[in-house]
DNA sequence: TTGTATTTTTTTGTATACAACGTTGATTCT
DNA sequence: AGAATCAACGTTGTATACAAAAAAATACAA
């Protein structure tokens, strides 16, 4: 672990600034799988008390990002490839319903954003910037999700993603994916473009299914 | 709310024992949504400190139990029509997952053992005794769940039964469904015991389709 | 009476104190 | 040397204290 930095801005509870921080330290990798998650020293790096520390703690269990052992302390939760292979499973399922609740509700605006969305991560996929092309891949999928309009669904589709998080950004470094990413997605709006259920249904289940093999691929080889 | 009691068993942390304490009265519905969970209260009555209560409020909200607000705290998690359907959707497409799983991995043992909880249900409807009921359903699909081999389905399924136990409950009372019930847990136990993924895939739609229709019903008229 | 300012009270947010437990490493005994 | 024991330390569990915000009650003026 290194730099952790609390993010000031708006008015939160600390609980939820260092709940927020140290999420996103897990998914960055700053803090690894394993390592411990000790009260005192986290307080003393964040500069708050041991209270927020706690109950921040106490959220990311909730959330599987990190595991408590009583009277030993948390650690920043693992993965095993089977692991990693029921969240997937979980995962695709999720997806394709998301996909087929947006095909019976998405507007036209929808559409057309999605159009753009598709777009954008073709252009980016260019910088080759790994940070754009996993955000610009979200932005794509989100809108999906919220066309769906099922926040609960949503919700807990961001969980899952985050559990990938770290691996999924090693598929998307991978140049030789691109092509078929790119016409994955633009499947998948013309799917929702003409409001094609199965089809969509369909699509999404390859496109998940890649990046599925993908990701288990990349963790069978860090082991 | 009413008469809170604490469980205490084994050496569990008391944040824990609070969480599930909490978590019982609210699905038990002896803590109503709206309800507010101040601390100092809920303290005294538990004959805890705050700090064990806010910790276990904090996994309540993670949960989707409660929701808090900055500075003004907690109060149980109320559920619209529209949240519970968002539910439901949900729950269909993890059940069926689960099931479509189960089929693949399924043991004989297990297949004896789920028949034995389909004969248990069948036997407890004729006491009325609708916990037991409510118990005999939940260790039928728990079966299921478990042949399905994936920890983090079974979590999150059990989750979702949560949030519509309280209602669901209420299904169970109504003793004209029972003859459908008894056949429906028949056909999915036939279906696994075949192996027939698609089949059982169709079943377990019409299960959950059911009480989802049920469970609607049921919120409608609480409006 | 009503509306508004002010104060009082209640409640949450955060820090800290102390107790209990677990771990580690030294020390003693065999 | 090796095992058992114990002491010292580090860490978590729990309670409490204090600060700050929000809500409620009160007082006062129009």
């Amino acid at each position: 672990m290194q730099d952790l930095e609390l993010n000031t801005d708006a008015y939160l509870p600390l609980r939820d600034v260092v709940f927020n921080t140290l999420r996103e330290a897990i998914l960055r990798g700053d803090l690894k799988p394993g390592e411990r998650l000790m009260e005192l020293q986290l307080a003393a790096k964040l500069g708050v008390s041991r209270t927020p520390i706690r109950e921040a703690i106490r959220m990311l269990q909730q959330e599987g990002l990190a595991v408590t052992i009583p009277r030993r302390g948390a650690e920043v939760a693992g993965m095993t490839e089977k692991d990693m292979e029921d969240v997937l499973q979980i995962r695709e399922a999720l997806e394709i319903l998301a996909v087929q609740l947006a095909s019976e509700k998405v507007t036209d605006e929808q559409v057309d954003e999605l159009a753009e969305k598709v777009k954008a991560f073709e252009e980016v996929l260019k910088t080759k910037d790994i940070k754009q092309i996993a955000q610009a891949d979200i932005d794509f999928h989100d809108v999906i999700y919220t066309a769906a309009d099922n926040p609960k669904l949503l919700g807990m589709l961001n969980n899952l993603r985050e559990q990938i998080y770290r691996y999924r950004v090693e598929y998307l470094k991978d140049e030789k994916n691109y092509p078929r990413l790119i016409e994955e997605h633009q499947q998948i709006l013309d799917g929702l473009r003409r409001r094609d259920k199965a089809y969509v249904a369909e699509m999404t289940r390859t496109h998940v299914d890649n990046q599925a093999n993908a990701v288990k691929n990349i963790i069978r080889r860090q082991e």
